[in-house]
DNA sequence: ACCTGAACACCGTTCAAGT
DNA sequence: ACCTGAACACCGTTCAAGT
């Protein structure tokens, strides 16, 4: 299907610009990623950026959303095996972009749009968790706490690298509880 | 006694720009208090704290140092009560600071300062819930996954702003495990 | 030794103007 | 509708100078 109306659809742009903006969040951080080298980056002027976003903080929302939406999506494929080894994915596949998940929770004050992003995603996350406590027969006053402290776990998972052999031990502590 | 040889003390000056940043890091955040308006607070030009602190880090750093040796030396002096109890006690106290620890963690990167005061910080308090779960005869194989459990468990409490009672069940939820 | 006014390089964002 | 060059207000930090 040929392009008709333009070289290049404005949603292109738009795309270049998160896949951009992208590698620069992940690579060297959300404030170390200039507006003007993000620019340079996807190849127009600074101020082009605020024609497709509100500010900075909603081209990252753009890039969150791309993100995660791939990789829930992956977390439903994979086999329910044993609890330990789900916590250690997705421990493991946020800390691929663990400057991110950093990035969101300092975040969270000052920007509206990262902390509405925020909310909505740790509230999927609790349910899927929830859901897989009760299925694995967990005594139903036990379960919202022990959800939390698994966020909670995963969280500190991703701010504090530790050797892989340690992560494994501390998932395997917290299913066993 | 009397001052001699000044109107003011170096050290005291430096301990009113400490005092101010104190103040401002936890009311408004570290970002959003300028050193200019930091300066202003401690009634000095902006460029003489730089006599005193080699950048705004440091100043942080002091911050942090005046702060948590009070709190320690508190802790020390409670009763060893149930383990709940102290996990909540904690979690507690950091709250109230809770702007400052969030700046800590997002600031680890950036700085070596705050990188290694943080550093320092965690060793410890490690060690004193090491020393804990051993004097209560915890299985010593399950001990160091459960002091990063229960250490990712007092930072998941302080980074999301919970309800009390669902705070006391998790403690409680975490010192059954 | 201690403190300052003025400047520097950078930042996110906005404005008026162009197509 | 889409994009830009130039400017704005702010930031942490540095410099040369004063006492």
């Amino acid at each position: 299907m040929a392009r008709t109306k333009r070289d290049q659809a404005p949603e292109e742009k738009r795309d270049e610009i998160v896949a951009a903006a992208r590698t620069l969040f992940v690579a060297e951080g959300y404030e170390a990623a200039s507006m003007s080298r993000l620019a340079t980056a996807a190849g127009v002027a600074p101020n082009t950026i605020y024609w497709y976003f509100r500010d900075k903080d909603e081209v990252l929302v753009a890039v969150l959303d791309a993100e995660f939406s791939a990789r829930m999506a992956d977390y439903l494929q994979i086999p329910a095996t044993d609890r330990a080894e789900r916590l250690l994915w997705v421990a493991n596949q946020l800390g691929q972009v663990s400057r991110l998940v950093g990035t969101v929770h300092s975040r969270l004050e000052k920007s509206p749009a990262i902390n509405a992003w925020h909310e909505r995603f740790h509230a999927l996350s609790e349910a899927m968790l929830r859901a897989e406590l009760q299925q694995a027969g967990m005594a139903p006053e036990r379960i919202e706490a022990m959800v939390k402290i698994s966020i909670f776990t995963i969280e500190g998972l991703l701010a504090h690298q530790l050797p892989e052999q340690e992560k494994r031990a501390i998932c395997a502590a917290l299913a066993a509880a």
